[in-house]
DNA sequence: CGGCATAACGAACACCGTTCGCGAAGGAGA
DNA sequence: TCTCCTTCGCGAACGGTGTTCGTTATGCCG
């Protein structure tokens, strides 16, 4: 005995919508979903449309193009970052602080630093506010105004550089049995030809053996001191 | 009366060959070409092998894929860096001219600073060279082993990402008028919220203002300020 | 209800990197 | 010189990309 399903639906005061809705905040959270779980080559249009269940095409009523996709992805994460309340006291670490934040999102975003790399003036509201933020910071270390917008400038592109890289790193088609193959490539390279390279000979290791964290903040650090050592106001505690 | 067209060819030793010679020198200097003239983006496997009088698959007899002439073309670029015999008396000064050469060249190319980034292990042999020199200059300076090495690691990234940024403005989809609308876009949206932008509305035309050279200049000496207070031993001469 | 504006969408365009299979070319050996 | 083998050069094709254009559907307003 064969049962029929019966397709009986209520009666409704309005059909239901055909077309699926879009809207702006959904293409960029969709396109940051794909981003933080792959790279920013696998954020194609087509591949967020079909997230969505849609085509190309329709990404365009709402977004002008993949670039303005790009830099809206970017602000929305930017105002994600902690923005402090400036201290005098202490202006470095908060900078220090800062810059940690800032590498922490960009890396768990592969990608998105070459975004921040590439926009060549981050005009959305949160870049602005997160810029105020770090420049306020600056500004209550004592730093002449020059310097401050110099140093934010400064560190804004070393964490997005060294975020680019590391997210290179990650995504990029050099896994990392074909990094060591290579290490040991170029070892092999250079030991034949000591006399050629004996700086790189007996230092080189030590480059493979740092960790990230500790070539972003020696970059930093230095950095710092520089400023410190250079600019900033003698204070009679020291 | 009709002049009929003789083809009569001279004897050869060897009929003349009907396909193209293709080679990996020729196919990265015609890659370079395409770069110096345009961007990373216009250095297609078809626009290279067009230029060659070919179809792309030709060269892939030569080169792997495409990542491997980044890297190839990257590695011919650095080759003609100046590598200084290093002087322990001015070393600062040879590490800069050394950033700024390497500036000069990654910014003659727009977008192989991006591949410099993206180069997890720089294995060529002019690249192994050239870390070589500069590893050498870093030494001379007196700076322990360690701090050389990180130094340089640092350096390379700063003159990369720098580069990558000003390739970014020259090629970008964005024009210097947009640029400029941009900023008067930003400007006009701070000034409509004055207590939100305390230090942007006061300070952000110093950016603006400041060339490449000084933004660039800037970080470098800053860094290399931070180095010699913190790292290199002490002169008598100071 | 009809008209209008806008969003959603499919088809198509012009490009991309790469692979596969075939033919051409050159070198080595008999 | 001829034959065999390897490698290079090449066209066709695959699977992908961003974007535009024209059409249809939807919602709002008078």
């Amino acid at each position: 005995m064969e049962v029929v399903g019966v397709e009986a639906g209520w009666p409704r005061s309005r059909p239901v919508a055909q077309r699926r809705v879009l809207s702006q905040d959904l293409i960029v959270d969709t396109a940051l979903e794909l981003l933080g779980k792959g790279s920013l080559d696998t954020v194609s249009m087509r591949r967020v449309a079909h997230e969505l269940g849609t085509g190309p095409a329709s990404l365009y009523a709402h977004v002008s193009n993949k670039e303005e996709l790009h830099e809206l992805m970017l602000d929305r994460l930017l105002g994600r970052l902690p923005r402090p309340e400036p201290d005098p006291g202490s202006w470095t670490e908060q900078i220090v602080e800062m810059a940690r934040a800032q590498l922490k999102m960009l890396t768990s975003y592969p990608g998105i630093a070459r975004v921040g790399l590439e926009t060549i003036v981050p005009a959305g509201p949160n870049a602005l506010a997160y810029g105020e933020a770090v420049l306020a910071v600056l500004r209550a270390g004592g730093l002449p105004d020059r310097v401050a917008v110099l140093a934010f400038d400064t560190l804004s592109l070393w964490c997005a550089a060294f975020a680019f890289e590391l997210g290179a790193a990650k995504t990029g088609e050099t896994g990392p049995d074909e990094i060591a193959a290579r290490g040991k490539e170029i070892g092999a390279y250079m030991a034949a030809r000591p006399t050629q390279f004996p700086n790189m000979l007996g230092l080189g290791h030590i480059l493979s053996e740092a960790t990230p964290e500790e070539r972003f903040e020696f970059g930093l650090d230095v950095f710092l001191a520089g400023l410190v050592g250079a600019f900033q106001p003698r204070r009679n505690s020291m």
